[in-house]
Formats: structure tokens, C-alpha cells, sequence
DNA sequence: CGTTGAGTTGATGGAACTCAAATAGCGTGG
DNA sequence: CCACGCTATTTGAGTTCCATCAACTCAACG
């Protein structure tokens, strides 16, 4: 987020499987470029929504898109921020139909892998089918990592634990851990936590005023990383 | 759970893998009978533990297992009950460690699967590799509805939703679905909803208050499931 | 028949929600 | 560039829901 820089391909999550560096066959080689389609997506935009036929699924360049769970009656059910070099809608691939949308939490580029193209690659190579296996299942460990924040822990613990997450995607993408903007906003970040967004506003607030943080409104500015990181494991 | 009937092959989550109702070559028969090995495992036991070598993974045959998250600091973070037909551990499967141990909430009766030579079969049928990565998935949205569940609701919603999902998951292993007895005790029901032992049972008697179920201990009657529908589904 | 452990019920306090008002940001047009 | 209006965010006061602590019931078992 933050700046518009966009992610090379040596931070894709696929970059293992698009790039020869560790592959062999030359069918492994097609992704490269001829079937990847880029393309931008302006904020508040849907890059699909649930219903939709499962056709591709998407990596994030840059900007950060959110993804809303509507199998639920409640609206705007957020389950996923995706940041630059992550995926999106691995879930959805089992099913015909997307049961999720994903909508641009601000101007974002993308890239589009179309799911037949690649599973036909996956049975030509087994080793880009282990590593999708094992991009899939790590995308299933995110989502119990958000449920155990959110099942044991109160507010000011959330808060502290979304604030260390977001900062280590963003490094591991790249951009500066200490030092962002939050593409979301209050509202969202709440939602995802399963908070108010004035619950969340104290807690930054409260996070301020014991100097481990500092904020105002979307900049953030972890001043703490250690000190922060207790407050969040103090369960 | 209830009795201590094992469910056949034909229910098993791995079915149309196993079996060559719809799959050609004779190395997919393979996994018959030949490399899956069963075991028993006695209440309160570990099917494994956290920082085990992944080797297998596990299905279901009779009785419940629960699969505890390790990860964070607390004590027995409950994020899953594995029921007849149903598959464990197969987040794991991109690591080389599991970071869950999953212990035997009553005596069961479970498949082993060797990872290794699965993993192999997968690189050899196509069809095989694609009716795992759904399966995969499927496992990814088991853990996002609880996520819902329990952000999204309240205790009353939850333990309703609870019950629904247990019901219906029974149903489809062959049990009876309307009254049945749970498995497992009320600390881990509340480990799992992120909720107290006391509350549940407050929810428990609230429902039998309203006449929605009867509860006596840990045996189960669900008598109106529309109307403990509608509670569940009125956040 | 006493012991033990699970489950239920009651009383109380605290954390987060709700409603409401004040303030700060931000884009737009003058 | 500044004033305006709109929205996002912050702050405050009162309420609700659930956790906590504690007592009690009940069934299983020696």
C-alpha cells in the first residue's frame, strides 16, 4: 500500500512456479507472460464477487484488495485484506462458483492466472502441483491465524496483533514495516477483527498514549515492535 | 460419535480417490486396502503432536478427534473436531512440522495415509492431484465458517450454529442427525466457540428453555431445527 | 456412602457495544 | 489557495453481554 510501487515477480508468492530458476520442463515456462493478464483495479472496485464463476484466481502487485464472505447473512463479512505478493480466492478453487467478492480497498494492480490453464501445468508438472498444494494450505493457515486472534483475545490485543501483521506482509513485500499507510479504513478494520470501529479507534488511541505507536487517522508509525508484540501475546 | 459403528469406505471424504468407481489407471488403486493403514486410538491419546514430522494424514473412521493449535502461547486452542468421514491435518501437509497435536475426544477408529506415497499417486493422476486440491480447499472453508461463527455472533448464535453444524455433518456419515450424544465435553464446545463452559451451558439450558432442543449431560435432541435455524441466523 | 468430576445455576464486575456529539481529514469548487 | 461540505475518526456516557467466582446438583464409582 502506501506508495504505488509495484511488486516485482521475484516477491510473487508464484514466483517459484512462473520462473525457471528451480523448474525444468519448458510447459512450466508457459505462465511466464503469455498467460498471466495484468491489470488495474480502481478502489471500491469488485475483482469478482461471489457467485461468479471460478475462472482465475489473483496476485496482488500493489494496493490491497478485500474479501467478503457473503455466505453469511450479515453484510460486508470481511475474511482477508490481501496485500502486495499475496493471493487471492485460492479457497475458491474446489467450487464452480466463488462464494466470496473481492473488492479494491484502493487502486490496485494485479495479476490474473487463469485456473484451467494452470491446473493443466499442474498435471504436466507435479512440481508446480506440490508447491500449489502448499501455497493453498499455507492460504489455509491464515484463516485459522485470524481465528485464534479473534476467539482469545480482547481488543487491545487484536489491534496490536492486525498492526504486526500488516507491518510484516508489507516488509515481506518490500515496503517499510515501521512506517505505512493503512489502506483500509476503520470501519473495515473492524469488521475484520470482529470490533466496533470506535473499539478500534481506542485501541489506537490506547496504543498511542502508551508510545508504542503513533497514528493519525490511516498513518501509521510502530514506534515499539517489541513492546507492541507483548501487549498482543498478553492473553 | 454415539455408537461405536465405523463408517464404510463409501462415506469416506477420500472416496472417489480411493476407489475406481470413476478413476482409470491401476496405479490409483493403489491406495486401497494396500498402503492405508487403520488404527485404533484410545480416548485422550495424541494422533500426533505438534512438531511431529508430517508424514500422513488422517481420516476418520468412527469417534471424534480434536485438533488443538499449539501456536499461540494458550493452552488448548481448539480449532477443530474431526468427525466420522471426515479428514485431518491436511493443512499441514505444505510444512514439514505439523503445528497441531490432535487428541482422541473418545475412542476412534481412523485411516493413517502415508503422505509420501500419496503425494506420488498425485504426480501420476491428474485426477487424483485435482480431487485433493478440492478437498484442500474444503478444509480452508471449514475453518473460515467458524471464523464467521465466532466473530460474527453471540453466544446464544453460536452454540445454536454449533449444534446445526454437528447435526448435519452426523447426518451425513450415516448418523442420526436429530439426537445424538457430543463427544466432547463443555470446556472444549466453549474452547471452540471462544466462548466459557458456564456460558455454554446457560445457552444449552436457554435453548431447552424455549423448547428448540433437550439436553441432558452430553446427549442431544434437536426438536424444532428450523427454529434453532432462525437463532442462529438472527444476529 | 463418601468422593470425585462434570455440569448447572446464581451474583457481580468489566470489557466492548450503542447511541450521540464533537472534531479532524479530504476532495471540490470558487 | 482557501472556504465549504461531506465523510471518517475520535471522544464521551450509558447499557448489555459475557466472564468470573462461587455454590450447588447429579451421576459414576470404589
Amino acid at each position: 500500500m502506501h506508495e504505488a510501487k509495484r511488486i516485482g515477480c521475484e516477491l510473487c508468492g508464484l514466483w517459484k512456479i512462473c520462473f525457471p530458476g528451480r523448474v525444468a520442463s519448458s510447459s512450466e515456462r508457459r505462465l511466464n507472460g503469455l498467460l498471466i493478464r495484468r491489470m488495474r483495479v480502481p478502489r471500491g472496485k469488485a475483482l469478482y464477487r461471489s457467485g461468479d464463476k471460478v475462472e482465475s484466481f489473483y496476485m496482488i502487485r500493489s494496493g490491497c484488495i478485500k474479501e467478503l464472505d457473503d455466505s453469511t447473512g450479515r453484510q460486508g463479512a470481511l475474511i482477508n485484506f490481501a496485500l502486495p505478493g499475496e493471493m487471492l480466492s485460492l479457497q475458491s478453487l474446489g467450487s464452480a462458483f466463488s462464494n466470496t467478492t473481492s473488492i479494491a480497498v484502493e487502486p490496485s494492480f494485479i495479476c490474473v492466472v487463469p485456473w484451467s490453464a494452470f491446473n493443466q501445468l499442474c498435471t504436466e508438472s507435479p512440481r508446480v502441483a506440490a508447491e500449489f498444494i502448499r501455497l493453498i494450505a499455507k492460504a489455509g493457515t491464515a484463516a485459522r491465524d485470524l481465528l485464534t486472534l479473534i476467539r482469545d483475545k480482547e481488543a487491545l490485543e487484536r489491534v496490536s496483533g492486525f498492526l504486526l501483521n500488516v507491518s510484516g506482509r508489507l516488509q515481506a513485500s518490500g515496503s517499510r514495516g515501521r512506517e505505512f499507510r493503512l489502506a483500509m479504513n476503520r470501519d473495515d478494520i473492524a469488521n475484520y477483527l470482529g470490533l466496533r470501529s470506535e473499539t478500534v479507534s481506542r485501541c489506537f488511541t490506547e496504543l498511542a498514549r502508551r508510545q508504542l505507536i503513533k497514528v493519525q487517522a490511516k498513518r501509521v508509525n510502530i514506534l515499539q515492535t517489541n513492546e507492541l508484540r507483548k501487549v498482543f501475546l498478553s492473553a
